[in-house]
DNA sequence: GTGTTTGCAAAGTGTTTGCAATTTA
DNA sequence: TAAATTGCAAACACTTTGCAAACAC
């Protein structure tokens, strides 16, 4: 049983982060910053952060708020999961395989699973719930030179 | 070297297919079915799809083939990759990690580390590229009973 | 002061919906 | 002919853009 308590940090840690991390201490960035990077590990999208700053009391434009998170992830302070955003994709390969994602341009290239030499120790499958495929994507990015 | 000879798929074995998987073998669906199920490994969105529809000199509604891919997802005849299509999501976790998806929902939850012994022999990186991270989705779906 | 960032509203994508007309079985 | 499917246009949801005002250094 995880307990709930808010983890806490401070000003001048979240000062520091974004600092660090060559962003400028704005007000905004701020304020997202003790909603982000106080530790916890968490997956949300733009509207759901525009709420949560709400529920403060104060206010950041919705765009702000995109571009903060796209600030803070070229800041590498967050990361975008996968190719969530772009189109819907379709596969015609129902055969379990594994995926080059150029993460760029968003294309993708089927591995050859003779490439792959994938052992899970299965992880521990939630209440209620049954694994319906395993989804592998080796994201890349042009080489620097 | 692979050549790009188009693999050749006779109406009989699309309406076939369709028939099959549940579908009924409509004009929209049987042209749908010769460009996705000709065995050729594909990873299409519906746009590009249309385009290809449109340079045979037929047509389809965007809509339609919109329906189309859905319904043959449904059926088994393509899948839907990740979560490709929804809101983009940030992950705070910076570290190399595993997701759970529950497909129904889009939810993601962390996947304990300790609960995965993944050993990948490295894919062959394609030349000019450098893997950035490996993404591991296990997708769930709730357990029929 | 200079360059960066924000807020706002408007525009842009990609996708879904509603419904009458058409098609399939 | 009953039920499923299509086409079209309108509605939607999410995201980006453009630009003037505000801010950080």
């Amino acid at each position: 049983m995880k307990s709930q308590e808010t983890p806490i940090v401070d000003e001048k840690y979240v000062v520091q982060r974004l600092r660090d991390a060559g962003l400028r201490p704005t007000r905004q960035r701020v304020l997202i910053g003790h909603l982000l990077l106080d530790g916890r590990n968490r997956h949300i999208v733009a509207e759901q952060l525009y709420d949560e700053v709400q529920a403060t009391g104060r206010n950041i434009a919705l765009a702000t708020v995109y571009n903060c998170l796209h600030k803070f992830t070229d800041a590498g302070l967050l990361r975008q999961i996968n190719n969530s955003g772009e189109a819907v994709l379709f596969d015609t390969n129902l055969a379990a395989h594994y995926h080059f994602l150029e993460v760029e341009t968003g294309k993708m290239k089927d591995i050859d699973p003779s490439d792959v030499n994938l052992k899970i120790k299965y992880p521990v499958i939630p209440e209620g719930f049954e694994a319906e495929s395993i989804e592998l994507t080796v994201r890349l990015r042009r080489a620097i030179r």
